[in-house]
DNA sequence: ATAGCCTTGAGA
DNA sequence: TCTCAAGGCTAT
């Protein structure tokens, strides 16, 4: 599932093969989706991603129809609870999206509407913090829709000579300015932060967030969740743990630029795809180097964890990408682009192709589980503290860490799914299943190291060298 | 309660 | 001054 393996031995290039044939396997059109796999919207143009109406700008977070704005505004400054009369599997869409609020709203926060955007205040008119996000989204928009309208962007593949001489020719022609970029340095000088100095986090296990039973209008036992002011809907972990999540756009453009930088003309599927990864792992480094409790830690504890943990981040990035924003039957990249799945499955290696299907599965999991945001935002830490890492200065906090996340990921999964029993352990199987498939993926990519030809000098094969020499 | 239209006001 | 994403109003 991740872009970061190589061709198996013996066959083609993945990415490259998949480059190759009648139908271009990666492209920038996006259906959009009514479902819950939400395409993201390319201009006004485009539907809303919770119900499929006509979009009428910006709403919390997102381009979304005004109906949608305004019940999702409703919810947040009423307090609205609902609770789903079905399995909350509901369809939201155009014409039914009045049907059951449960699930819209539910919907709302999968497709990543902000809660942190309805004004506690009320206060009208102005900008909030959100103005330079849309900026941005909207350059990202212009900047794909001028590459597909002047055919800028231009995909395809060398001579099918085996795995070495396939190249995928990604060229950017129109719009397009990379941000110039220094050379990645090495993982210890990411961690230069010393432990945080002056008022340190809170490691208490209880938060300000209440649940009590109640009775419902139909006599069934509902439970209702009051919150705190500053943190609607959800514990006060989650949303710091929320507060910490990366900017999904800037990466993107980041991981573009990089793409463009790669020797001009024609760069390698395997070097372009060792640049994904790369980067997207930079991208790790600095989410957990700027988050909460990790900042705390001392520098040798941060690299301990981070050598441990990066290919379970770099999976969990890949998945959840596709589980918010992927299209049913594509593998979507970061940099925005997708590969047909049925392409990988007929042309990759059986390794390879075995990987990226046990990682689909993963997704699919997580669509049913219809994870949101803020479960993702858990998740996170809960990989990221890892208790079983030997030799920690800091074990205690580590594991207190990851107890706190738990039980705020529990709390959370109890106020918006309480009638769902067992979301929660479905939730943690599911990472163990990240745990497991990780492994497997980074032995794959430590066997295509060894036998030759994986680009040195980059981050993630400090990672993988850095966490043999620790087993 | 919903959803289309209106008003507001900080920042470009 | 203009823009546009907030909140408000109101017919349905």
């Amino acid at each position: 599932m991740t872009p970061l393996f190589p061709e198996d031995a013996g066959s083609v290039s993945a990415a490259g093969v998949l480059l190759q044939g009648a139908q271009p396997p990666i492209n920038y059109t996006r259906d959009p989706d009514p479902g819950w796999r939400a395409g993201r919207p390319a201009c006004l143009k485009e539907l809303c991603p919770v119900c499929g109406d006509k979009v009428s700008g910006y709403h919390y977070g997102l381009l979304t129809c005004e109906s949608c704005k305004g019940f999702f505004k409703r919810t947040v400054q009423n307090n609205k609870q609902y609770v789903c009369a079905e399995k909350q599997e509901c369809t939201v869409d155009r014409g039914q999206r009045k049907r059951c609020p449960s699930c819209r709203f539910h919907k709302c926060l999968h497709v990543g509407m902000r809660l942190e955007a309805v004004r506690a205040d009320r206060k009208r008119g102005g900008r909030n913090k959100f103005g330079p996000m849309y900026k941005r989204d909207r350059a990202l928009k212009q900047q794909r829709e001028a590459l597909i309208h002047h055919g800028g962007f231009r995909l395809d593949s060398g001579p099918p000579l085996g795995p070495s001489t396939h190249h995928m020719h990604l060229t950017f022609t129109n719009g397009f300015h990379p941000l110039p970029m220094a050379q990645p340095p090495p993982l210890c000088s990411l961690l230069p932060f010393p432990p945080l100095a002056g008022p340190q986090y809170q490691c208490s296990s209880l938060s300000n967030w209440t649940v009590k039973s109640q009775h419902s209008n139909d006599g069934s036992a509902a439970r209702i969740h009051s919150f705190s002011p500053q943190a609607p809907r959800m514990p006060q972990l989650v949303m710091e743990f929320l507060h910490c999540e990366p900017d999904e756009l800037q990466l993107q453009s980041k991981i573009a630029a990089r793409i463009l930088q790669e020797e001009p003309g024609a760069p390698s599927t395997f070097s372009l795809m060792c640049v994904m990864a790369d980067q997207t792992l930079f991208s790790i480094v600095e989410w957990a180097r700027t988050s909460v409790f990790f900042k705390q830690l001392k520098v040798d504890d941060q690299m301990k964890l981070l050598h441990s943990c990066w290919s379970e981040l770099l999976l969990l990035d890949t998945v959840c990408r596709n589980v918010l924003q992927g299209r049913e039957g594509s593998l979507l990249l970061v940099t925005g682009q997708e590969v047909e799945l049925s392409y990988v499955a007929s042309h990759a290696g059986l390794t390879l192709a075995g990987l990226v299907q046990r990682g689909q599965e993963l997704v699919e999991k997580l669509l049913i589980l219809k994870v949101d945001r803020q479960e993702i935002a858990c998740i996170k830490f809960l990989v990221l503290f890892n208790p079983d890492v030997k030799q920690l200065e800091d074990h205690q906090f580590v594991e207190s860490v990851h107890e706190q996340a738990e039980a705020a990921l529990l709390e959370y999964t109890l106020c918006t799914s309480a009638h769902l029993l067992g979301r929660f352990a479905h939730l943690l199987l599911c990472l163990s299943e990240i745990r497991s498939l990780s492994t497997h993926a980074e032995d794959y990519l430590y066997c295509k190291h060894l036998s030759g030809g994986v680009p040195c000098n980059n981050l993630l094969i400090e990672m993988l060298h850095a966490k043999r020499s620790c087993a």
